[in-house]
RNA sequence: GCGGAGGGCCGGAUGGCCGCGGGGGGCAUCCCCCGAGGAAAGUCCGGACUCCCUGAAGCAACGGUGCCGGGUAACGCCCGGGCGGAGCAAUCCGACGGACAGCGCCACAGAAAAGAAACCGCCCCGUGCGCGGGGUAAGGGUGAAACGGUGGGGUAAGAGCCCACCGCGGGACUGGCAACAGGACCGGCACGGCAAGCCCCACCGGGAGCAAUGCCAAAUAGGGACCUCGCGUGCGCGUCACAGGGCCGCUUCAGCCCGAGGGGUCCGGGUUGGCAGCAAGAGCCCGCGGGCAAUCGCGGGCCGAGACGAAUGGUCAUCGAACCGGGGGCGACCCCGGGGAACAGGAUCCGGCUUACAGGCCCUCCGCGCAU
RNA sequence: GCGGGUAUGGUGUAAUGGUAGCGCCCUAGCCUUCCAAGCUAGUCGUGCGGGUUCGAUUCCCGCUACCCGCU
């Protein structure tokens, strides 16, 4: 299993908003292929998380980036492939609505389709 | 029992498994401990702590505060008191200094909106009956506000013109630390309102903010600081005198610097990362004592987050308030099923204020009704 | 973290403390064979809650929303 990173820089987020992305009722996916050039382990999973002000007040955006933090940890060292880059991003009331079973099958499925 | 007023507190609970942030022990897996709020919020005030600015005093400007006393590190906060207003009361509310320092404003209406004056009136005199001269401010109406009110005397008609009471102004003296209250006696009606208009008075205030600031490491580019030699004018050529300019907005005093370039030494600034600041404090709890209280003193005990794309989640079980449906009971209430908890989360820290908050608990007090 | 500004009909904007105007839009009528333009009339408003004042869009306090700086 591939131990995931965390994104922490504005330039990885606005590079990945610029490739593939999925929607599922609960959020939204980002995905990229990273580039050798960028000097980041090429075995690495990298995952970001993202809650703008439209989420809610600071409680409703912190419960929504716990919630996208779980799913990310039970998916993605499994069915992330290594060397790509993932951000997932919240939405007003869903992302806290939604089952948790229901957003990991999302997860999964928003997977398969950003890969192909 | 019904209605009301004030104050304090809680604001989902317990446990299992998988995870998260910090600390400690092993340092191989692993084990132990701690881990959001009363508002953590808004950023409206006050501080602590750092750095910056030559210092002191006065003045000016700007901003703030504004009844009195106390509390406090300080405050625009809190407590107590005074005054005014609301309420039957408990109690609550109040930007509550100054309108004889000056300026300004008071629309419309009205004769007149502020050193008073006189539209309709009333009265007297003159008269050519059109009115003219004079007295007066009781009556009329306007307005948010009209230059004391009521009664009597008085008068040509009237008027504090005179008198009584009330109001108003001054006020010896008394009580109180004070705000203020009472008030002998005097005056004889003058002194409209607005200072959340400018302003005056008293008091307070330097600026920036933990992304402050200090240290370390890497890489990059060529600006500043210090030391040393030396320097303006006058003459009688000296360890002399005299300027000039600059350093707080102004003044005074004190102090400092520049004014000539050459040589040498050292470092700043921007970028990225790490460490410190960074949590034992105007701290919390208990007891005793002073004080009406805010709060203060003493003694004992406790350690309760420290992240930096930023930690509390997922799931299961048990219990569970509001609320909804059904049933029982005169009623308080009880039983069954459903339901599944308000506002909201640290980012240097502390004292306040303000705003948001489902529901519940406790204490004290007031009014009315009933019973004794 | 520190600070500033704005809010007025559907929209863009005015208003020394004294009746809230103006352009476009909308509705109706006139004009025209019809439409457009033009003319006439009309509807619609001070972000919210308090206070000062006789009287508040204006002055003061507290909220809400939006926008903009600095670090």
């Amino acid at each position: 299993m591939t131990q995931l990173q965390t994104l922490t820089q504005r330039a990885d987020f606005l590079r990945a908003a610029r490739a593939r992305r999925a929607p599922v009722p609960a959020f939204l996916v980002q995905a990229r292929r990273r580039c050798e050039s960028e000097g980041v382990d090429p075995q690495a999973i990298r995952v970001g998380f993202t809650c703008s002000k439209k989420v809610g007040n600071a409680v409703a955006r912190n419960r929504a980036k716990r919630r996208l933090r779980e799913v990310a940890r039970a998916i993605l060292p499994l069915e992330g492939r290594p060397g790509w880059d993932y951000v997932l991003i919240g939405k007003a009331g869903d992302t806290a609505a939604q089952p948790m079973e229901t957003m990991r099958a999302d997860l999964s499925r928003a997977l398969r389709k950003l890969h192909r």
